[in-house]
DNA sequence: ACAAAAGTGTTTTATTTACACCCATGA
DNA sequence: TCATGGGTGTAAATAAAACACTTTTGT
């Protein structure tokens, strides 16, 4: 880019697919249009770039916003680009995801929405926007990448069970998985920690506490796991 | 995006890797460049998107200038949008690669290029801008994606031999594989097609010729395939 | 004692790996 | 006849899949 041109330039943002987990099901965190376009619709929250701002920090913040989260699991994943997505003007939106624990929120309203709420991700049909097909690739990149990196753990609570962790990855991939089967592989990769601690106030057999263990990870990761569910 | 505000724009671009492969090693096409910064040294071809020009056609685009192909196999693979990765001002670019038939071209120079050249991506260590980082994100992408699904027969004539597949495997993933193991696997896939044709004018045993079954790829991908090598 | 979920091994089947020699051609 | 790469099968090891009962707690 030469400096002796006027080059056009469009608006650049961001939108966030923000995931979380409630022991049953995967959910997406919604907000609901407070202006035009799509007043009144369900839409990702997003914003627009600042001037001075990279964009993975922009999508931090719109998660910090939203949820007050920092330091939490994001991945870009896509930027869509067609020239009439947005019906104002040009906009090039970059899609991330993030996973947080869904224990840790309680989101609160912001500038930009005057409703927020966690949906059942196989809920959704349609949103504002593009931003369906924005959440859809964004779920099937999770997909993905959920059977190739110990990324689950993020949606969980500090401690969990292994049922916890199973019923996770049967909502995420949206299929079932044998038990013993499911054991025995996350035991043998070695990288989640027995804290020799059980649930409490069940009204069956307590299920013992595990934690993610990063160290084991990546430990593992040097010796070249490969991370298949 | 409400249009009652005046929004900070930024330069939106594409950077394209063209990966192509020469019966040896991967290769990627670069461009000198012709004008500051970063005057006289190799990057990635690329360009400004136009302001009526969906993202994917701008990549296409980019390709076309420099080889003159169309529809070849382009992905976009991730957008650098650090606020400091252009010295000349704010440029969020999206990179993309592109596998095509090293055959079909013969690179000629472009307005924003003095000089272009097939390089071996093992033997590329900078490059201008963050492009050597955009080029080992997409090199990574390709690997990754390699195994995943048959995109390999993009980057080899219509006609090849398992040989020359296997040594395309070989050359894009860095590592050796067993000639009768691969051999097995591809066949047992049932997506690429006997000709029943052969190699002439080596000094050795002709080798049979094959082409990419498109359609049993179809038909297999509904099946359910997994294209892993 | 009953309901509810936790926890645990073995056998079968499928996949992956390792490995070496003969074949067809041009020089 | 030699050099060069083409082409082929089998056995062993590993990984994946299928499958059912006992245990521990609260009510």
């Amino acid at each position: 880019m030469s400096n002796s041109r006027e080059y056009f330039k469009s608006a650049v943002s961001v939108d966030n697919v923000i995931f979380g987990f409630d022991d049953t099901d995967l959910k997406v965190l919604l907000i609901k249009r407070g202006e035009e376009p799509f007043f009144g619709e369900w839409a990702l929250p997003g914003d627009l770039v600042y001037p001075n701002e990279d964009i993975n920090t922009a999508a931090n913040r719109i998660l910090f916003d939203l949820t007050g989260l920092e330091n939490v699991y994001l991945e870009q994943v896509s930027t869509f680009g067609e020239v009439d997505r947005h019906p104002k003007g040009r906009v090039i939106t970059i899609g991330y995801f993030s996973l947080i624990n869904i224990e840790k929120v309680s989101p609160r309203a912001s500038s930009f929405a005057n409703e927020i709420s966690w949906k059942n991700v196989r809920d959704v049909k349609e949103l504002a926007f593009d931003h369906f097909k924005i959440m859809t690739t964004c779920l099937y990149r999770l997909q993905t990448n959920l059977k190739l990196k110990p990324i689950g753990f993020e949606l969980l609570p500090e401690r969990f069970t292994l049922t916890e962790l199973q019923l996770l990855y049967e909502s995420v991939l949206g299929k079932q998985l044998d038990k013993r089967n499911f054991r025995k592989k996350i035991t043998k990769m070695n990288i989640i920690k027995d804290l020799n601690i059980y649930q409490t106030g069940v009204a069956h057999r307590p299920a013992r506490l595990y934690s993610f263990d990063a160290e084991s990870y990546q430990q593992a990761l040097k010796e070249g796991i490969t991370f298949e569910i």
